[in-house]
DNA sequence: TATTGTTATTGATTTATATCAAGAAATTTA
DNA sequence: TAAATTTCTTGATATAAATCAATAACAATA
């Protein structure tokens, strides 16, 4: 069991801005930190996404349907924060899926509870607001570089960028996540 | 010209958290009123984003290039914050265009005037944590429309949620947000 | 360890969309 | 208003990737 006070969750909000004794008690306070098996769903669709977790260890993949295909939207692996994005924020049903991949410790606070730090701590949305942008900006980048038409392109994006991923999902995850079918991929993997 | 009390940019951020007397006075003393005629530029390729913009009146397109084709990122329009996601909020050089689309009003704010309201301001941290949090929920929506594999549902994804921009751009600036030829969008709007 | 299910590979075929091309319509500029 | 660009449409053809199918490799489970 990692002590609450080790989390690298509050090693990485401290980095953004100092974090005073009171937020941090406050902080503590709200955080579970919970050991999640391999295939356990955070999240299915039509489910409000009422947590916020951080990933201590392990790695976790959302993921939608849509006309009968599964398309990966994101993995997220220790030191990232899950959310469904729309139905975190908006408290809505969610469109995703959120599975785990392997076996996790997760660091998660409920929404309601989040809410009252935002209001006690005001400092606290200077770190939430910092560590949002740094998210919307991973996922542009991502989108940026997805519209790219051929999957040849895509694929080695993804490979060049993210080989520590690579290694760790499936092929039929990965070319989920890539707009392609396990048959296109594994014939681009054979190309080289 | 609009007196800057009237800013409907004002009203947007009172109504997600009260703004003081003393916010409202250093912001309005931040922004600055500019109208633009269309086809300026207020970004291009390489350049940092150094402003974030709000639309009083009119319309802007981002867009960047690949692979030797233009891709439309999204279009914005009176009520919606301009910035280049990446480019504005980790200062660095862009990927994208940003080209306004039709003779427009804006109110801009430097970054560093930004940063000096946040440092400033506390309960501007909130405004702008919600404001993201909103604006990235909006990226990840059109996001999941975008990735559908269809043509022909694209398109109808994009009729049916902005029947407005689909009256105020061209053809060939739809095609080119729906990830596809002038052409094929041709053929899909004589489907019908 | 054997069985069952899932994932990955490889080949043949189909299909959606891109490309190329040329004329018409619309918009911009002189 | 005419001339020059640019955008839009429609048709013919090419092509990348999907689909279908069958086997092999691997992983999960009894």
């Amino acid at each position: 069991m990692i002590p609450l006070e080790k989390l690298s969750l509050l090693k990485i909000i401290s980095q953004i801005h100092p974090v005073s004794e009171t937020l941090q008690k406050d902080l503590i306070q709200a955080l579970t930190i919970e050991s999640i098996p391999k295939k356990t769903y955070l999240l299915k669709e039509g489910e409000v996404f009422q947590k916020m977790y951080f990933i201590e260890k392990g790695m976790a993949r959302a993921f939608y349907f849509d006309e009968g295909k599964e398309h990966t939207s994101w993995f997220m692996k220790e030191g990232d924060f899950i959310i469904s994005v729309n139905s975190f924020y908006k408290q809505v049903p969610s469109q995703e899926y959120v599975e785990v991949l392997e076996d996790s410790v997760m660091a998660s606070i409920n929404y309601h509870q989040l809410q009252g730090l935002y209001q006690k701590h005001l400092e606290f949305n200077i770190i939430s607001r910092v560590l949002t942008e740094h998210y919307y900006s991973l996922s542009e980048e991502r989108l940026f570089a997805m519209r790219q038409s051929s999957s040849k392109h895509r694929y080695n994006f993804f490979t060049s960028h993210y080989p520590d991923l690579v290694r760790r999902i499936s092929s039929k995850q990965m070319a989920s996540f890539l707009r392609m079918t396990p048959e296109t991929l594994s014939r681009l993997r054979a190309e080289r």
